[in-house]
RNA sequence: UCCGUAGUAGCUCAAUUGGCAGAGCAAUCGGCUGUUAACCGAUGGGUUCUUGGUUCAAGUCCAAGCUACGGAGCCA
């Protein structure tokens, strides 16, 4: 009995008898030779069907196999440089071959198909090249952002998904019915990462969240993944510097172990290559001040139109983009107005009218992958803001009491996952960051 | 929600001024011992998004609707 291998670990196997398990990816026959790309989930090798190696019973089978036809495949690996798959270059010369099912039928080719086809067979899709390897790259930068911060000594705990009350109340909620009582899935676990870092100084939350609004674009998902860090004992350039830590350790992580995966999807590597220690850091009223300048510099109207800015207003989309693309790194942009932020954050001292927050923008047009700030942390300033909101004192109770049992200065931010494997992986829209995308018209598959 | 574009074979698209509904790929059958989106030959495949209207005649023109895509707002 041949011993069964993962098609990754094909290159040891030179010379030897294996069996592999997995799905026919392509196939292309000469007659008596039949090429069969087998997908095993962890790589794709070529298996190679010569019907006077085989008895007439396999090589039928090979020769009738369809793509996605299932098959339990034994054989003699070589190394053959004009074998195509992943790895490449080794092929398994097929001694026997089991067949669990011929599929009928594949929808997707391997020729081109449109959005709206792909998105209704997902569930097949993901099975493509482009998918596998996009998916695998979403794995590992989610692992090393986990292994960063557990390394630095953040601790992860969990926060809530069905919560009683609105994180920051700035977007649309999906409501729950909770035993006859209204709840809603949660926004942001910040609130919760707030108290526990009084009890674990620092921490960090993982996990889905939604966002009941209406915004179809092809930076929106309605249900997606963010972490969020949050640190005791932390201000604005300390948090700055914990992002922009965190970020280059996860393009390193990226680019040490998924070369094959950038090169399927035919990701430029010297720009991420680029993502090293420091990132510009501007202030917001800087930006403002280039955005002008950049204004003066263009001639055509439209364009001026888009990117005209008022100091006080936050910026769109156009502007961010702009802001970004004169870096050839992430830049942070920080100090923005108090106003169009959110109750919680810190204002200036001494400028009221900005606050102690910094987004982080990624380039190539990617936007805001990260938004953080410095917390407030005195009772009555927190008190004030609830009340100016009006978001009523009762459903803050708890996040209130933080500031009267040994109160701290804290900071933290959350990054969305799916914008960051978006721009990591140089993809124009998140509906292929995620397995199953959640937009505002899709909920299925 | 607003603005713009589109909807024709399983998929990607074509169809001149309103005049017989087409191609490539996929599928099926046959051929081929080194294919890389293989190639060659043959076969089958249509509610032209829906409803209504104009016309001798509508994929094409008109009206309404549905769906998708792109952008904006909002945000991570």
């Amino acid at each position: 009995m041949a011993e069964i291998i993962r098609i990754k670990d094909i290159a040891r196997y030179v010379g030897r008898e294996v069996t592999v398990r997995g799905w026919v990816y392509n196939k292309t026959g000469k007659g008596r030779l039949q090429f069969i790309l087998l997908r095993d989930g962890s790589g794709q090798a070529q298996c190679v069907a010569f019907n006077k190696e085989m008895s007439p019973e396999a090589f039928e089978i090979a020769r009738g196999l369809t793509q996605e036809s299932s098959v339990i495949i034994t054989g003699e690996v070589r190394a053959d440089e004009r074998a195509p798959g992943i790895p490449g270059g080794f092929e398994i010369g097929i001694r026997s071959i089991e067949l669990l099912q011929v599929a009928n039928d594949y929808p997707i080719t391997p020729k081109e198909h449109g959005t709206e086809f792909l998105m209704n067979h997902r569930h097949l899709w993901v099975r493509s090249n482009r998918q596998w390897a996009i998916l695998r790259i979403r794995a590992t930068i989610i692992k090393a952002l986990r292994d960063w911060l557990d390394d630095q000594g953040f601790l992860l705990v969990d926060t809530p998904i069905i919560t009683p009350a609105a994180g920051e109340e700035t977007t649309t909620l999906f409501e729950v019915d909770y035993f006859g009582e209204m709840a809603y899935l949660a926004q942001t676990g910040q609130l919760y990462n707030e108290a526990n870092i009084m009890a674990f100084g620092k921490v960090y939350c993982f996990g889905p969240t939604f966002r009941a609004e209406k915004s179809k674009t092809r930076r929106h998902l309605i249900e997606f993944w963010m972490l969020e860090p949050e640190i005791a004992f932390c201000n604005l350039e300390e948090l700055m510097d914990i992002e922009e830590g965190m970020v280059c350790y996860v393009v390193e992580q990226v680019l040490e172990k998924h070369q094959r995966e950038l090169e399927i999807i035919e990701r430029d590597i010297d720009k991420l290559a680029a993502i090293t220690s420091p990132f510009a850091r501007i202030s917001y009223d800087d930006a403002v001040a280039r955005l002008h300048q950049l204004c003066e510099e263009i001639d055509d109207p439209e364009r001026k139109a888009e990117l005209a800015i008022e100091w006080g207003e936050d910026f769109g989309s156009p502007q961010e983009t702009a802001i970004a693309e004169m870096f050839d790194k992430p830049v942070f942009v920080y100090h923005y107005p108090t106003a169009v932020k959110a109750f919680y954050m810190t204002p200036v001292a001494g400028r009221p009218e900005i606050c102690r927050s910094v987004d982080l923008l990624a380039p190539e047009g990617y936007g805001e992958i990260i938004g953080g700030s410095e917390r407030i942390h005195e009772l009555e300033l927190l008190e004030a803001n609830i009340d100016k909101m009006g978001l009523g004192r009762e459903a803050y109770q708890w996040y209130l009491e933080l500031r009267k049992f040994g109160t701290a200065p804290h900071a933290g931010f959350g990054i969305g996952i799916e914008r960051t494997v978006a721009w990591i992986c140089g993809l124009n829209h998140l509906r292929e960051t995620i397995p199953y995308a959640r937009l505002l018209n899709r909920k299925y598959p």
